[in-house]
DNA sequence: CTGACAACCTGACAGC
DNA sequence: TGCTGTCAGGTTGTCA
């Protein structure tokens, strides 16, 4: 699944295509990619339509588009949130161009091209919020991500450290600070050489500071690369895959010598998922 | 507040 | 070949 890198280099292609665009109608081939818009996929659809997408915004791993009425822009207007989930993409194509399979809607735009959604698990989708253009409230509730002008670094760390948690569950809960999911939350630490079940309250103010500094530089090296991708799952919105684009640390790299001291990285299970960390660097302390 | 777990979905893969 | 179990980058809700 995407994480804030790839969902940010997807923002930026969409902002560079489709931005401005009108949107002529509006097909949602499957009812599930919008199942949290409540007031169903018809009610979706009659929203969209006639609005033009303003330029896209990002928090965390959710993006949106204002979605404006006239030649205005409004940030008082409704927006088009958009979540990947584990599978999302959007492409642009022209109307012609054949679906590819688990496409879920379809916006057809302006000039004959279309803004597809597509998504193979469908645990991503689009809804439609309500006077959401500035920040949806549908997303009020997660914390703004280490990119956001928003974002007080010393604000996250006390939180962080008041926490009675660890620090791979801390990076990862979206409430505190947004868009670092698995990949990055174990690139992170293993920058930081920390063990993920390091008991929060064990940091200081500086070095939680460090921390989220760290999953920030961590982060803006694979958005430089545009994105990090093991398979067809992520694209960018032209199709171009970021495939071998970004060397991971530790991610996924069970066996296999660490980039520091050579140990063999280890896999270890975590929360039904799987974390990776190199058991030389990164003791418990 | 915290953690554990199921649910939401599909597809790839290993093993029998 | 076909079945079963496991795994995959996320989020949300329920329950203890």
């Amino acid at each position: 699944m995407p994480e804030l890198p790839e969902v940010e280099t997807v923002r930026l292609g969409l902002a560079q295509t489709v931005a401005g665009a009108r949107v002529r109608g509006v097909d949602v081939l499957d009812a599930r990619a919008v199942r949290r818009h409540a007031d169903g996929p018809a009610d979706f659809a009659d929203s969209v339509t006639g609005r033009r997408l303003g330029t896209p915004r990002r928090r965390g791993k959710y993006l949106w588009f204002p979605l404006e009425v006239g030649a205005t822009s409004d940030t008082a207007c409704d927006a088009l949130l958009c979540h990947l989930g584990m599978s999302g993409q959007f492409r642009i194509d022209d109307a012609q161009a054949p679906l590819l399979r688990h496409t879920r809607v379809v916006l057809d735009l302006d000039g004959g091209r279309q803004l597809r959604f597509i998504d193979q698990r469908l645990f991503g989708g689009m809804q439609v919020s309500r006077g959401g253009g500035e920040l949806p409230g549908e997303i009020s509730h997660i914390g703004p991500d280490p990119f956001d002008p928003a974002f007080d670094a010393a604000d996250a760390g006390r939180r962080l450290r008041a926490r009675r948690s660890t620090l791979k569950r801390a990076l990862l809960d979206q409430s505190l600070v947004s868009g670092i999911g698995n990949i990055y939350a174990d690139e992170t630490l293993w920058r930081a050489r920390r063990h993920p079940e390091t008991p929060t309250s064990r940091l200081r103010a500086a070095e939680a500071l460090a921390l989220y500094e760290t999953a920030r530089e961590v982060m803006a090296e694979a958005i430089a690369q545009g994105g990090t991708s093991f398979d067809r799952l992520y694209v960018r919105v032209n199709g171009e895959s970021g495939y071998f684009g970004r060397r991971l640390d530790v991610y996924g790299r069970e066996g296999s010598p660490c980039r520091r001291c050579g140990a063999a990285i280890l896999r270890m299970s975590f929360m039904n998922r799987s974390s990776y960390l190199c058991p030389h660097c990164q003791q418990k302390r």
